[in-house]
DNA sequence: TGATTTTTGACATTGCACTTGTCAAAATGA
DNA sequence: TCATTTTGACAAGTGCAATGTCAAAAATCA
């Protein structure tokens, strides 16, 4: 039963933990950023067209989670900036392929390497196991609260 | 070399896991809100005075992490609310010590106790030794985040 | 085929969760 | 005592979205 509780506590902070850990971490992206012409919302667009391949922006909107409507806004920051370019897509004349161009696929790259870096660094004081540990929790938990959201009142 | 690389990319996907966990965690607090005339900015405030103790709302702002002026503001709607009320300060005249009425206890208690039975099933997935795990990682990663943030380049 | 429905980019509006700035009264510290 | 800090109140601004609408194009279906 206290260990019940126990778990129960540790649980609750952790989660509430993701709060202060997606500020840091978009603190820190921010941080790598400056120099570039880019914001965090046009790295998320370069990151998912490098991680992913050309897509259009409704492909990128599902990926991402958010509207379409404001991912257009985003991808069409990283057109402006020369980081993406259009493609004419044979399946659909209306919905252009978005595609990394030279100069904003080096840039990610050399993005997401740094920050690479710094993981690396961060992960030394860890071992494999607890990374992966705390991977599964994390996952198990953001599931758990999905399905129990909607359903009880 | 590639085991360094797994690391990094298992914490790479773990940071970026917190942006979904909390809105997770958010919309699972937000259902257990419907009923009550509470929103989720105003239960923080109740959750930390039923935690902590009565206090001012500069103390607040410092614990939240966020600016005194919209922390007035969400104190100010829970005092509308008949969930907190004022008691003179006598230390400082012009902050009076912001406590729970007994209606406001009543109600952050019953529903941390609801959300406790949401973490106490969640946790029966999970060990007590993996779910510690998570924690430290979790912590040591904002705090490694923290450090890196405006220092390099 | 033709008619209906869906997808898409563009644009406008709105909401939310904050931050920032300012003011005056009060409190604090030298 | 006088300068500085704290505080509540108020105003304005910001960034990240959601939501709504339109018209063109595409896909679906009868």
């Amino acid at each position: 039963m206290h260990n019940v509780n126990m778990k129960a506590e540790q649980l609750h902070q952790l989660i509430w933990m993701s709060r202060p850990l997606m500020q840091a971490a978009e603190s820190c992206v921010e941080n790598g950023l400056t120099g570039t012409n880019l914001t965090v919302r046009m790295r998320a667009v370069l990151e998912i067209l490098h991680k992913y391949g050309e897509q259009t922006v409704p492909e990128l909107a599902a990926r991402l989670e958010i509207q379409r409507q404001y991912v257009q806004i985003m991808c069409n920051e990283t057109l402006a900036s020369g980081f993406t370019e259009q493609r004419p897509n044979p399946r659909h004349k209306r919905s252009p392929i978005l595609t990394l161009t030279n100069q904003g696929n080096a840039l990610i790259e050399d993005i997401l390497s740094k920050e690479m870096q710094i993981m690396q660094e961060m992960s030394e004081d860890l071992s494999t196991e607890d990374i992966a540990t705390a991977l599964k929790v994390i996952l198990s938990v953001v599931d758990g609260l999905k399905k129990r959201t909607g359903e009880r009142k």
